[in-house]
RNA sequence: GGAGAGGUGGCUGAGUGGUCGAAAGCGCUCCCCUGCUAAGGGAGUGUACCUUUACGGGUACCGAGGGUUCGAAUCCCUUCCUCUCCGCCA
């Protein structure tokens, strides 16, 4: 969401910004709205201070018993013309914040253009592949074959895309979780939260999920959405909060199972853990102030990278180009572990900074002290990391011949003694 | 689910149709006084938008959205939330 008021005083930087997302320029259309409704309310405003000072000219000629009538008079012809505007006014700040509502943020100079995926930017690589002296598996043939990964019995109680795990692999699931979520918390000064899950619809508008991408969410039928993320809530935190800079930056983690409808992606990574309704995700996310943002993206990325170190994990880190960029972010890095049954990097955590795009949305705004006037926040969010992925992950690159996993040693303090994950 | 009560500024809490953006207290900021801590005195202290070179001026907001009225924090309707008792329940 944006001002505005920056948007009149600089056109050209938000018309370039979009169409540097193969977007038209938008300008002409919202200046021209914001024009007339500024032109109503001005015009409004002079009447609804007539009438002001008509009305207490009344209530004090009534205090002292003199007669009111011709004001009154007056101002019942004043009020003739003001429903008519005020209705205008009301239809036109509603249009205004419909198209503002689902503008997406403008890119940050230091991303690169580009159509998809494909152009994305690879800062760097880090760890080095696994070899193995066996064809590795993937992971649905290693969880099927320990017997503690089963997707058919999820099928027939849930339908496609759930799973479920038993055994040491749900064991390590939790392992993993308990692992992230303490790293952030001991380490690294994040405070852990445990959120809803369903949220109304006004804290995905806060986040910008709504209004543009209700599809990809699931409703409940007492109009609620189960979250896509723990993004959502955490985010939400801060909402209508004015805070004191020197409280920022604020660092907030919660493990949370996220549902996506996955409308729009039928035939895509069908097997497997990859691709669910349902997952569990370690999110962070951080309120800072303007100037902390953009050290505070390298930051957080950096943390979850930290976490694949230490479970051992090859990844790269890729920028993403403004074509795969999300509807919120300003710049986003994407983390892609490789994984070797499937024998190619994929997604395990996103970190994103928003800018002020969702404050606005949620009025997020901090105060300097002594300072009078409130600046917006600036949000951002990143994985830290999709714990189902991860074990995803694990399960192909720790594997052995025998198709047992060995566990990852940063692992053990949480996996009850057990070293190696072997068929039940 | 049944029956009630209530949502006011950073907090506590007045205010049931008229000069209320809102008393008072607390907190906070600045100043004064007091030979350092304490106590006392004075001034200031919501958010957002429009307008103005500036000083300033204007509008809206008392959970949210509608309505009645010359005029609404106060009356009416809808809705959300909180609390109490009962029921149910992890």
């Amino acid at each position: 969401m944006f001002d505005m008021k920056a948007i009149r005083e600089n056109p050209d930087f938000f018309d370039k910004g979009w169409a540097r997302r193969g977007m038209e320029a938008q300008t002409p259309v919202l200046l021209e709205i914001d024009g007339k409704l500024r032109a109503l309310q001005s015009e409004l405003q002079i009447s609804q201070a007539r009438r002001n000072d008509a009305s207490k000219a009344i209530g004090m000629a009534k205090a002292k018993g003199q007669d009111a009538d011709s004001l009154i008079a007056e101002v019942a012809e004043l009020k003739k013309n003001m429903p008519e505007i005020e209705e205008k006014v009301r239809n036109l700040s509603e249009d205004l914040k419909h198209q503002l509502s689902r503008l997406d943020n403008i890119p940050d100079a230091a991303v690169k253009d580009g159509g998809g995926e494909e152009d994305n930017e690879e800062i760097r690589i880090i760890g080095e592949l696994p070899s193995f002296d066996f064809k590795p598996k993937q992971h649905f043939d290693l969880g099927e074959d320990l017997g503690q990964m089963d997707f058919e019995k999820a099928a027939q109680m849930s339908g496609a895309r759930f799973v479920i795990l038993t055994g040491q692999l749900a064991r390590l699931e939790r392992a993993l979780s308990a692992f992230m979520l303490d790293m952030h918390v001991n380490e690294f000064g994040y405070e852990e939260v445990s959120v809803p899950i369903l949220v109304r619809s006004q804290a995905l508008y806060g986040t910008s999920q709504l209004p543009k991408f209700e599809e990809d969410l699931f409703k409940t039928t007492s109009d609620h959405y189960l979250i896509p993320t723990g993004e959502v809530p955490l985010t939400n935190l801060v909402r209508d909060e004015i805070l004191a800079e020197d409280k920022l930056p604020l660092r907030f983690t919660a493990l949370s199972s996220c549902y996506r409808s996955e409308a729009g992606s039928a035939g895509r990574d069908t097997r497997g853990m990859i691709r669910l309704h349902q997952f569990q995700k370690v999110e962070m996310v951080s309120i800072t102030t303007p100037e902390q943002s953009k050290d505070e993206l390298e930051r957080m990325t950096a943390i979850a990278e930290e976490v694949l170190k230490r479970l051992g994990l090859a990844y790269r880190v890729m920028r993403l180009c403004t074509g795969d960029l999300g509807f919120a972010a300003h710049m986003t890095y994407d983390l892609e572990v490789w994984l070797p049954g499937q024998g190619s990097y994929r997604e395990i955590s996103s970190c994103s900074n928003t800018g002020d795009f969702q404050a606005r949305r949620m009025k997020s705004r901090f105060r300097a002290s002594g300072e009078k006037k409130t600046k917006f926040t600036h949000s951002l969010n990143g994985s830290g990391l999709a714990v189902g992925r991860t074990l995803v992950a694990v399960l192909e690159n720790y594997q052995n011949a025998d198709g047992s996993i060995t566990v990852p040693e940063v692992l053990l303090p949480y996996m009850g003694g057990v070293k190696v994950i072997v068929k039940k």
